[in-house]
DNA sequence: CCCGTGAAGTGGGATATAGTGGGATTTCGA
DNA sequence: TCGAAATCCCACTATATCCCACTTCACGGG
């Protein structure tokens, strides 16, 4: 399948490595970039991780929005600024850049959340937090889309 | 058939596999996903069991809501990361993810009920507790449904 | 009526691998 | 040329996966 599922809680160890979820990376290969990925600071105190396809296609997005907004302009550069390429080594891992671990809190844990389209990082708390805060909204919103 | 139908009762073992019922693979089959499943958190307290297909089918209406809007984001968020692939094995089984297992309370055997598009896991003592509260309102909720 | 056959569900041991830690080597700047 | 830091490479462990065997039950034939 080539979405994004899932939820998992890695060790990140002195040297700022990081294993990506095997279920992620095969997802990752899935969708044509199995050791290339493009990390970017996300919305809601999180870090998005894209293929570099994904990425492209993300950037799409926010190109198409009025430049003349300064809102916009500040997302560009929140969104290109902060993004950075990262290669996953023979054993899958990653290297997690010191400015996008103190951007959103992440320490010596992170949590991977596949979430459709992309991945998101957290620091465990955080994601704890988030989750149950908008957990009795989810029921109600859901109820539009099963079936 | 490709309805899924019938109710079954399994057990778990040690290493959370369970197998699945002869009845729901044989759809499964049918539906063109004879090995591939994806389980999800569910509503009511059980988990959803879809094929590939109809999991991504649901995502589609998920992926048109706007990004922008944090609703829709921790929305995404509960939808996907706490989807997982599973794959049956040749013996008919699928691990159950801790997790899942955890959400809807389940133990040591699990509730197979086929419910038309999908098939729901339920813990058993919630699975009679949720029929005996509902069955007296059984013909009131059919002038919901049936018009 | 009894036994053979096969399928469905279950249990357990052997093997593979995902995740992690640490040392060695290379790269880069001073 | 030297030192620090990043990268590469190998090793270990816990867990997941694979594979085989057993049991129970339904069915059918002798």
């Amino acid at each position: 399948m080539n979405l994004f599922t899932g939820c998992y809680t890695h060790a990140i160890d002195a040297k700022n490595r990081v294993s990506v979820p095997r279920k992620i990376v095969d997802t990752l290969r899935d969708l044509g970039s199995p050791e290339e990925v493009v990390l970017t600071a996300g919305l809601d105190r999180c870090l998005f991780l894209y293929t570099p396809a994904g990425f492209e296609q993300m950037g799409k997005a926010v190109e198409s929005s009025p430049l003349g907004q300064s809102s916009t302009r500040d997302f560009q550069r929140n969104f290109y600024a902060s993004a950075e390429p990262c290669s996953i080594d023979r054993s899958g891992r990653i290297v997690l850049p010191e400015a996008l671990k103190a951007l959103v809190g992440i320490t010596d844990r992170v949590v991977f959340a596949g979430v459709g389209q992309r991945v998101e990082l957290w620091q465990p708390e955080t994601w704890e937090a988030r989750q149950m805060a908008s957990r009795p909204q989810y029921d109600k919103q859901a109820t539009d889309v099963f079936r």
